[in-house]
Formats: structure tokens, C-alpha cells, sequence
DNA sequence: GACCAGGCACATC
DNA sequence: GATGTGCATGGT
């Protein structure tokens, strides 16, 4: 496999198409669903969010009114929903105070000060932050996810030990500064993740980056 | 029934 | 600073 980045892309555009992300309807959804899809598939990702729906309850005006047990019940299908419960308070209470739950306001602040911020809140780590960054508010930073880390491994392409901003560097260096590609990167590369590169049954002979 | 999934914080050494 | 552990549901 060639390791340039971009010919990477090209391989795996070619391969798989546009992936239309991310799976969400408004900017304020991709925020709540970055954080629910935390170590989980998104398939007990998208029962929770429909429980918000049903509820009406996916607008921050709403949300951050919603008691944390109950929202915790609705989080359910998503697993650790306790903990999860809180994380979403602890962001809501953050989007409220700072940006008045406003996404235009919020997307007005500097991208690395914003990126702070959002590190700052208890629950947000750095995929989820460069997830509500890159796909809530278009902003330009290559998301790093298990997926990615282990793709680029297995192909040899990576030291064994590489923290989050080694491996976003790595891209970052290399890719033109554009949202649209950063946004279909790396949903490419989690496409690639699901069908090849699982944990438990690679499928490393069939993969098209072989 | 075991293993995995689009992480993160916290304890302990 | 590195390494280990808890959090939990639903699909394969």
C-alpha cells in the first residue's frame, strides 16, 4: 500500500464514494451523538437519539432543562448512559453559559481557542472535540478514532505508540486545510474500519489499500 | 457466551 | 509519565 495520505484518499474515495456525513440533522444532533457514540456502535447510537426525538428534546433549550435520571433512561440504548447523562450536562451546561446553546455564536469563536474549551469539559476528549468541531461546526481538524489508528498500524504506517496529535499531525501535514475533505476522510476511513479492519476479524486479504 | 463498538476520566504505581 | 480499570447496551 502507498502510505501518501493523499493517495490514500483517492484509493479509498474511488472505493467506497461520498459517505454523506456526519448521520445527523442539525449541528446541535452531531454534538449529542459525538458524545453518545463514545466507545459504542452507532447503531445503539441512533435508538437514543430517536428517544430524544420521540421526546423532543434534542433542542439545547430543552435538553439542558431535562433531569439528569431521566435523560439517562432516554440515553439507555447507547450504554454507559450514567455516565454519558452527565457528559451531556456537563457539555450543555458549557454550550448554555458560554453561547447561549447558539451555534452560530459558538461558530464564531477562533477554532484552537474553541478546541480548548471543549477539552476543558469534563467528558470531552479529544476525538469527541475534533468531532463536534469538524462536523457540528465545519471547522478544519482531521479526526483521529480507533478505526484510523488501527488501519494505518496493521499497514505499517504507524509507530506502535502513537498518542492523538502524532497521528492527526500526520494528516494535517500532508492534506490540504479543507473541511470537505477532512469530513469525508475520515468517514471513509471508518468505513474502511467496519468492513476490513475490525478487532476481532480483519479482513486485511480483501482490503482495498492492500 | 464471548467479543466488539466512531472514548474518556480516574486511580495507582 | 505510563499502564490498568470502570463504565453498559445491543449486534455478531
Amino acid at each position: 500500500m502507498n502510505h501518501n495520505p493523499v493517495l490514500i484518499y483517492k484509493k479509498l474515495y474511488s472505493s467506497f464514494g461520498p459517505q454523506h456525513w456526519w448521520p445527523g440533522q442539525t449541528p446541535f444532533e452531531v454534538m449529542v451523538g459525538a458524545i453518545l457514540t463514545q466507545n459504542t456502535s452507532w447503531s445503539n447510537v441512533e435508538k437514543a437519539i430517536a428517544n430524544l426525538k420521540k421526546k423532543k428534546v434534542l433542542i439545547p433549550e430543552k435538553l439542558c432543562r431535562l433531569p439528569e435520571n431521566k435523560l439517562a433512561k432516554l440515553i439507555k440504548p447507547a450504554g454507559y448512559y450514567n455516565i454519558k447523562a452527565r457528559r451531556l450536562r456537563n457539555f450543555l451546561n458549557f454550550f448554555m453559559d458560554h453561547y447561549k446553546g447558539n451555534v452560530k455564536k459558538m461558530s464564531k469563536t477562533d477554532t484552537s481557542v474553541l478546541r480548548k474549551e471543549l477539552l476543558s469539559v469534563n467528558g470531552i476528549g479529544p476525538e469527541t472535540a475534533d468531532s463536534i468541531l469538524l462536523y457540528a461546526l465545519n471547522k478544519p481538524v482531521f479526526v483521529v478514532d480507533a478505526y484510523t489508528k488501527r488501519i494505518l498500524l496493521r499497514h505499517g504506517l504507524l509507530p506502535e505508540k502513537s498518542d492523538y496529535g502524532f497521528v492527526q499531525n500526520l494528516f494535517m501535514r500532508e492534506l490540504k486545510t479543507d473541511v470537505k475533505l477532512f469530513n469525508e476522510y475520515h468517514a471513509l476511513l471508518v468505513k474502511l474500519g467496519k468492513e476490513f479492519c475490525r478487532k476481532g476479524k480483519p479482513k486485511c486479504e480483501v482490503c482495498p489499500l492492500k
